[in-house]
DNA sequence: CAATTGTTCTAGTTATCCTAGAATAACTGT
DNA sequence: ACAGTTATTCTAGGATAACTAGAACAATTG
């Protein structure tokens, strides 16, 4: 399945499923134009409310990741292709940080909070 | 101040709080063994909480950010030094994601998403 | 010893997350 | 034109997390 969540962990349920789909982004598996399953479609397969499911989308389209529309559904923006280019630079600083004994999730803190 | 939040924010206070001080580590301003502003004084300064405070500390020390003992108060860990080595690549990897409109939070969620 | 500072406890309020069901509007393909 | 698909919006309730408040306590400092 291309969306997977873990029930135990402390994280939003919309989040997840979100980040899921950016990781398949990222990835280079989802592509410009690929469609995701419909939300009722993934609400059954992994047993989450529809409204949570496409919560997840609707923050993925407020990011430009996706075109989200009724009759539609939800399908991969062509501004989501630059993520695969950051693939690399992402990994590489993940590397680094982890040599240097400090967390992915206090990296991710961090980029967050660089001021533009 | 040092540590600054904002109130209207949907992000939680204590995360807040804690970024604040992660940034300043970033940046330099913040070095290993200084100290931070004891709980009591920041809760007077910005209004909040003092366990809203301490609850922020007690995040940065589960990161080996700082030291927290009591009597003692927060100061920052030896192992934070680090994190002002990658401050340029984190800006680096912020730049180029802006430049290909990818926003700073989108980022962030992307590098929390590698796995190690 | 006195002052400072984090730790732990109880308790109550508020916001967020998740679920549920139903009606509605936009789009697709026949 | 029509039927089917899909997201959108609304109301509503329960569960969890965040924030606040006050108090007593323990470790550290000078």
């Amino acid at each position: 399945m291309l969306i997977r969540i873990d029930a135990d962990s402390t994280r939003p349920l919309f989040e997840q499923i979100a980040a899921s789909v950016r990781a398949e982004v990222l990835a280079g598996r989802l592509r410009a134009g690929d469609r995701l399953p419909a939300a009722r479609e993934v609400s059954e397969a992994i047993d989450v409310n529809v409204h949570t499911v496409l919560r997840a989308y609707q923050e993925l389209r407020s990011e430009g990741l996706v075109d989200l529309r009724r009759g539609r559904g939800a399908v991969i923006a062509a501004t989501a292709e630059p993520l695969a280019v950051l693939a690399d630079d992402i990994a590489e600083l993940v590397r680094r940080g982890i040599r240097l004994g400090v967390a992915p999730a206090t990296l991710a803190a961090l980029v967050k909070e660089v001021a533009p």
